[in-house]
DNA sequence: ATTCGTTCTTGACAAGTGTCAAGATTTTGG
DNA sequence: CCAAAATCTTGACACTTGTCAAGAACGAAT
C-alpha cells in the first residue's frame, strides 16, 4: 500500500512537473516571439538583450530567467522560426490538381513571402552564415537546411507527378537552386529593387517545367 | 612665362598628390588584408577594431587615421576580396580544350577553395547577409554578387560551348545553383563533414552536363 | 491567511566597444 | 639641415554589452 500511494504521489507530483515544464516553456516561445521582432529588425550583430527586452514587453532580466545566455535564446528563437517556415506551402502541394495551379500558388506564396516577411528571411540568412562561424548555432541550421530541402522536394515532386513526370534532379540541388535565387531577390528587394520580385518569379516560371 | 611655371608647378603637386593618393591606398589594402585575417576567424558580429589591430601588426589607432569608421574598414576589406575572388576559374577556362578538362580543373579548384579558403567564404556569407541589413554594404555587395554571377556563366558558357552546345538557363538560375551548393557544402565541411566535399564535387558532376 | 516557491524587477559590475585627440615619431620638401 | 606635413602611438572618453544578485511581487497550497 505504501508503494500504491507513493507511486500515486509520484504520478501527481510528475505531473505537476510537466505542467511547469509546459508553462516554462509556452514564455521561452513568448520571449523567443518578442526577442525575433528585434532580431529582424537589426540582424544578429547588433541585437543586444536590452535592445530586445525594450522592444518588447518584458524586462531584461526575464531573458535570462528563461534562458542560460543569449546563444541559449537565439537557438531557441531558430528552433521556433523553423516550425513556422516549413510548412507555408503545404496547403498549396495537398490542395493543387493540376501543374498550373501548383505553380500558381507557389508563385503566390513565394511572392507574399519575399514581401511581407524579408524581415525573417533575412534574419534566417544571418544566422546560417553566423552558423558557419558559432558551432552552437550548426546543429539546429542544419536541421533546417534539411527540413527547407524537404519542403522544396514535395513541390518539386507534386509538380512532376502532375506532369507524370519525375523530377530531373536531386533534392540537394533543386534546394541550392530555389534558395539561391530566392536569397538574391530578397537582397535586391531590400536594397529597393522593384523588380526583384517579379523577375524571381519569372525566373522561377521559366525553370519549374525544365528540372521537374 | 608665369603662365608655364605656374602650369609645370601645377602638373609636379598633382603627380605628388596621386603618388600620395596611391600610397595611402597601398597601405588602406596592407590593413584591410589584416583585417581579413581576423573577420575570417571570428565573423563580422564577434570582430572588433581592437581585435583587428591585436592580431596584425599595427596599432588601434592606425585603422581610424586610414579608415573613417568600422564600415569603411569592412567595404574596403569586401572590394578588397572580390579581387582575389572572381578571378579563380579564369585559367582553367582559358587552357581547358575538352568538356572533361574543364570539368576537372573546375571540381579540383573548387575542392581546394573549399577546404582552403573556406574562413575566407564564410565571411563573405556573413557579409552578404550583413548586407541585407546593413544598406553601407549592399553595393558593393551587389557588385560582388554580378561577378560572381558572371564568372559562374563564362565557366558555363565555355563549357557548353566546348560541347557545341549553349547553356540551358539563364546566368541568374546558373549562379544561383552553384552557390547554393557551395553555400551548403561550406556549412557542412565547417561543421565536420567529411562527405560534404565528395558530395559537392559528384553534385556538379552529375549537374554540368544537364544544365549546358 | 500565511508560507513557500516561482517569477520578475532593478540596479550594479566588469569587460569591451567605437571614437577621438594630444602628442611622439617619421618622412618629405625646400 | 630644418621646418612642415605625414604617419603613428597612446591613453582617455562615453557608451554598450552580457551577466549576475538581491530583493520585490506574485500565486498556489496548506
Amino acid at each position: 500500500m505504501a508503494r500504491q500511494v507513493t507511486g500515486a504521489a509520484r504520478r501527481v507530483a510528475d505531473a505537476a512537473e510537466v505542467l511547469r515544464d509546459e508553462k516554462f516553456n509556452a514564455r521561452r516561445v513568448e520571449l523567443a516571439e518578442a526577442a525575433l521582432e528585434t532580431l529582424g529588425e537589426l540582424g544578429f550583430a547588433r541585437t543586444s538583450l536590452r535592445e530586445i527586452a525594450q522592444n518588447s514587453a518584458f524586462t531584461h532580466g526575464v531573458f535570462h530567467y528563461y534562458f542560460s545566455d543569449k546563444l541559449d535564446l537565439i537557438c531557441c528563437c531558430v528552433r521556433h522560426y523553423k516550425a513556422k517556415c516549413v510548412t507555408r506551402y503545404d496547403d498549396v502541394v495537398a490542395t493543387a490538381t493540376s501543374r498550373d495551379e501548383l505553380t500558381e500558388g507557389f508563385l503566390a506564396k513565394l511572392a507574399a513571402t519575399l514581401q511581407n516577411e524579408a524581415r525573417m528571411h533575412r534574419l534566417w540568412y544571418d544566422l546560417r552564415s553566423q552558423a558557419m562561424f558559432e558551432a552552437a548555432f550548426r546543429k539546429d541550421v542544419l536541421e533546417i537546411d534539411k527540413s527547407l530541402e524537404a519542403m522544396i522536394w514535395r513541390i518539386a515532386s507534386r509538380y512532376a507527378e502532375l506532369g507524370g513526370k519525375r523530377p530531373a534532379s536531386s533534392p540537394a540541388a533543386l534546394y541550392a537552386l530555389f534558395d539561391g535565387l530566392f536569397q538574391n531577390a530578397l537582397l535586391k528587394h531590400l536594397a529597393g529593387d522593384k523588380t526583384a520580385v517579379p523577375e524571381l518569379l519569372d525566373e522561377v516560371r521559366r525553370l519549374l517545367p525544365t528540372v521537374c
